[in-house]
DNA sequence: GTATCATATGAACGTCCGTTCAGACGTTCA
DNA sequence: TGAACGTCTGAACGGACGTTCATATGATAC
């Protein structure tokens, strides 16, 4: 383990922090360089948004569960309003998670994304047989 | 694919619209029973919402190729405030993703969690060389 | 003890988001 | 054409969230 070094604004780039404390410089420029982007992190977030709703998460794990479902018979299957199911709709299928095919009057909604069932899965497992209790709250330090 | 059927109210359940219109009601119940309970649902969505966020995807990115980082340092690699990041932390933390090691003056953070990894992973892969392009977008129906 | 550093906390501000309501659109059937 | 139905859309409200700033806590060094 290094010992506590003070570096200035050298190892820093576009910060405009009038002065940076690093314990490990090295680390932290090996870390910057290998460390995802920006941009991709935003668009990891923005996927991760999509789902971070109950309302959608049930909504996509009902689609993926029956293959294929209307509208109606999504928000009676979540037990939402029809506005609101559309509404989330319209998001998940904007992000390419979920895909419409219309017959007649009505919309089926199936999935259009293979990886969307692993996070869940992984997630599910995650929240069931994994630690997870303190929702909302810190645990002591 | 069975025709529309009109059903009243016996075949929902604690939904207080006064008719709901369903398509497919076997499926509809079928469906009802094999979803993932509300509850879980609501802590599906809670962690999914801990990674909505593109600080938060860094952080956590950063303290996993990292394996242990201190605040500065974190602060250092993704260019934000110690005091943001030392919020943020706090979330991670409380829902287990991040586990806090004190060492002297100042706390170490190392990944507390293998599920996470596998979430990040996928979805990197996801919004690299998949689909996605269209976030905020709606495309034409 | 005081001073300094690393981290944590609380309040406040602006913004985003989920839901509801009312209404519009497109389709089917008489 | 007109009515009925399924779905979609826009506005509006309330609440949650990320960031910043100032300050507090905890630990080390003098």
């Amino acid at each position: 383990m290094p010992d506590a070094i003070i570096c200035g604004k050298d190892d820093r780039d576009s910060l405009d922090h009038c002065d940076v404390l690093v314990v490990d410089p090295a680390r932290v420029r090996a870390v910057r360089e290998r460390l995802v982007p920006a941009a991709t992190a935003e668009r990891m977030a923005a996927v991760f948004k999509v789902l971070a709703d109950p309302s959608r998460c049930r909504l996509v794990a009902a689609i993926i569960e029956a293959g294929e479902l209307c509208v109606c018979d999504l928000a009676a299957t979540v037990g939402m309003s029809d506005s609101n199911v559309s509404h989330h709709l319209r998001v998940l299928r904007a992000h390419g998670l979920v895909r419409a095919r219309r017959a007649g009057k009505m919309v089926f909604y199936s999935p259009d994304d293979a990886h969307i069932r692993v996070l869940l899965d992984i997630t599910r497992e995650h929240v069931e047989h994994g630690r997870d209790g303190n929702v909302g709250e810190v645990e002591a330090r």
